[in-house]
DNA sequence: CCTTTATTTCGATTATCGCCGAAATATGGA
DNA sequence: TCCATATTTCGGCGATAATCGAAATAAAGG
């Protein structure tokens, strides 16, 4: 992932409403979750929050599909992993203290599988 | 992590010249590296750079010590881990395959024990 | 078509953020 | 103590971003 595109990823994350509607929407999976369902989850006015989920789909942390009358958004976890490791890149810089705290990350993910 | 912080954590690294910063802390490791030195590789005043590097140490993300005449800034990892745990928190919602390539990310840090 | 429901776009206001010159603080050495 | 080096704080200016009312667009049903 190239800098610019990791820097438009946190400033979509770096305030509290869209980090709020990310969150439930990392809960929901692929399932996602309907634009007026989430303004009403959040209890914010449905237009602060359309430009809200707009800024995170520019960022590409996020889709839309269209369901009826809804508009259905959910996670790109593919983009969200690439956040992920770009802020980790290099992280152990040989030292294996540093490195040993971050597999517990995945640990904390205990899916049945895999 | 309570959202405060991880909003701060976020705005913190939200905006390129402190992700830049922060990003060769991380490579530094513990060793961590003088704040001059720092504005030296990034070729930013160092007035500048000392406003992000509060930015980042207000977050919780660094921590500076200070070496006689230089500040040693260095990444505070359990604070990095803690923010990307916050993350991932329920990102599996049950289905594997959201969950499957975050594991990856632990695999590309290969440390040499554990 | 017309209405209702769902969502987005527009416009303007307000608040916040980033930058850098200049001055202040802190340390080490002559 | 005086000076040089290293870093931080202060000041204000300019740019960016968040919010929300109101209007516009999109879809479903009668």
């Amino acid at each position: 992932m190239e800098m610019k595109l990791a820097v438009a990823g946190l400033s979509a994350l770096a305030y509290e409403g869209r980090l709020r509607a990310f969150r439930l929407l990392v809960r929901a999976g692929s399932a996602g979750i309907a634009a007026g369902e989430l303004a009403r989850q959040l209890d914010v006015p449905a237009n602060t929050l359309s430009t809200n989920l707009a800024i995170l789909s520019h960022a590409g942390l996020i889709e839309s599909r269209r369901a009826g009358k809804s508009v259905i958004y959910s996670v790109r976890y593919g983009q969200m992993t690439a956040l992920l490791q770009f802020l980790m890149e290099d992280c152990c810089a040989g030292s294996s203290e540093i490195c040993a705290p971050l597999k517990e990350i995945a640990l904390a993910c205990d899916c049945a599988d895999s």
